[in-house]
DNA sequence: CGCGAGTTTGAAGGAAATCAATATCCGTGG
DNA sequence: CCACGGATATTGATTTCCTTCAAACTCGCG
């Protein structure tokens, strides 16, 4: 991330969802921010705990979990460069999930008040926010679609789809191609399935020669192939541009 | 439903989730609705479509679901007096899902611009709307998590927990029981279940006293078995009012 | 080189789907 | 008031997808 604004990453991924005024761009350029770089696979906040800042993934890679009585863990998203993580401390007291990183990730720290104030100056970025907390919400429901009706090679090819998708939004796709810094017990833990499961079917994906994993680097070589596999659409992610998919 | 304010029911809910000053709740009052009845199992707004109106439930049963390409059915939520069904049709353009009642209902459709500008004279319910959206987006976490990772027995016992914290909290339970309008298919498509394994598992909760279901009338024997079953813990919910769970 | 996290493979077991048939409920009309 | 018909619920038998357990393998790295 070139050094000059942090905010950048944030501005970019709003634009993928609506238009912004260069005074709005000036705006969000202009919040305070508390930077903090976090190492790999650590909680940035746990469920249960009340937070009071908001915080805005600059760069990296996150997730948000919970964790079941047995302490199985259901990963709930993924969240890339420009997302915000928890908005939802705007307006809700209590976690009722939890936020960790993935990969060592930068984190900016935005005062709930600063956006507060922020949304009083700029009714629109302030619509915005809601916006994407909206889509947020379509994207679970997108997953719920697969974790009840799609089987195991249809769910891992949708979320393919999605990331490539979200990424590219934001321009951290190149031929097809992205950084996935995930685990396959990662996965199972987003799928409901189990790590062996997760590496047989990717070996499928891969044996149907639509993509290519390894390190993690996933490439996507039939993306007509994925789309159909996965049946996805990207509607729901409802970005302005649409991709030429 | 008294004939007096058909949006009485939007102010009991919201006041579940907050607490209303006189003022907010004579301004909700006010609002200008277009009524309308709707027969079980219709369609109130389709995936695909542009919806120009905000919806209430203001009576009934509606349900929130998404149709795979094989024609599966996924249902993402279950919707119950009071409830908002698409606030999301303030900032988003196209639908990602279809909303139906399950049951007759009484629809009430409120012009977006009537609700900004209540929201821009009222910015407390403007930011109750949202947080509104955002318990919305909680409670689809917590169904990705049964549908993730619990069994059918747990999966079910943890929604009948949820609507009855739900239902209570609009006044809708008495004694421990409620309606529940829903056929066994239906809770099949709620879970990612077929209809013959939600049959066997209402009969294993029935056998293990937790409930009874005959009709659409549904009964807790045992709140605090079912609530273990479940896993279920009503933080996610955000209510005000803990209930003596 | 050797260690450990992550991945891969094989075999066996289990939860839930599917298929197929029967039973029950409920509204409607005779 | 009862008989009928369609929707819903129940039951049994079989199949499938995925889990679990257990072990071996690979790859990056100190």
């Amino acid at each position: 991330m070139d050094a000059i604004h942090y905010t950048a990453a944030l501005v970019r991924k709003l634009e993928s969802i609506a238009t912004l005024t260069a005074e709005e761009k000036a705006a969000l350029l202009r919040l305070p921010l508390r930077l903090k770089t976090v190492a790999a696979r650590q909680d940035i906040v746990r469920e249960g705990e009340t937070s009071s800042e908001c915080c805005l993934l600059v760069e990296g890679f996150a997730c948000r979990y919970s964790l079941t009585a047995e302490g199985k863990r259901q990963i709930l998203s993924f969240h890339i460069s420009g997302d915000i993580l928890d908005l939802q401390t705007l307006h809700l007291e209590t976690m009722d999930h939890s936020l960790a990183t993935l990969v060592p990730s930068i984190l900016a720290f935005i005062q709930p008040d600063d956006l507060r104030t922020l949304m009083l100056s700029h009714p629109n970025l302030g619509d915005l926010l809601w916006r994407d907390t909206l889509i947020d919400a379509a994207v679970f429901r997108q997953w719920m679609v697969g974790l009840g009706r799609r089987n195991a090679y249809g769910r891992i090819a949708h979320v393919l789809c999605e990331l490539l998708v979200r990424l590219r939004a934001v321009e951290l796709v190149e031929d097809h191609a992205f950084t996935l810094p995930v685990t396959q017990a990662e996965l199972g833990d987003a799928f409901g399935l189990s790590t062996v499961h997760v590496n047989r079917v990717l070996q499928d994906l891969r044996g149907d020669g639509l993509i290519t994993l390894h390190g993690g680097s996933l490439k996507v070589l039939n993306w007509q192939g994925l789309k159909k596999a996965g049946e996805f659409d990207p509607t729901y992610l409802h970005l302005v541009k649409k991709e030429a998919l």
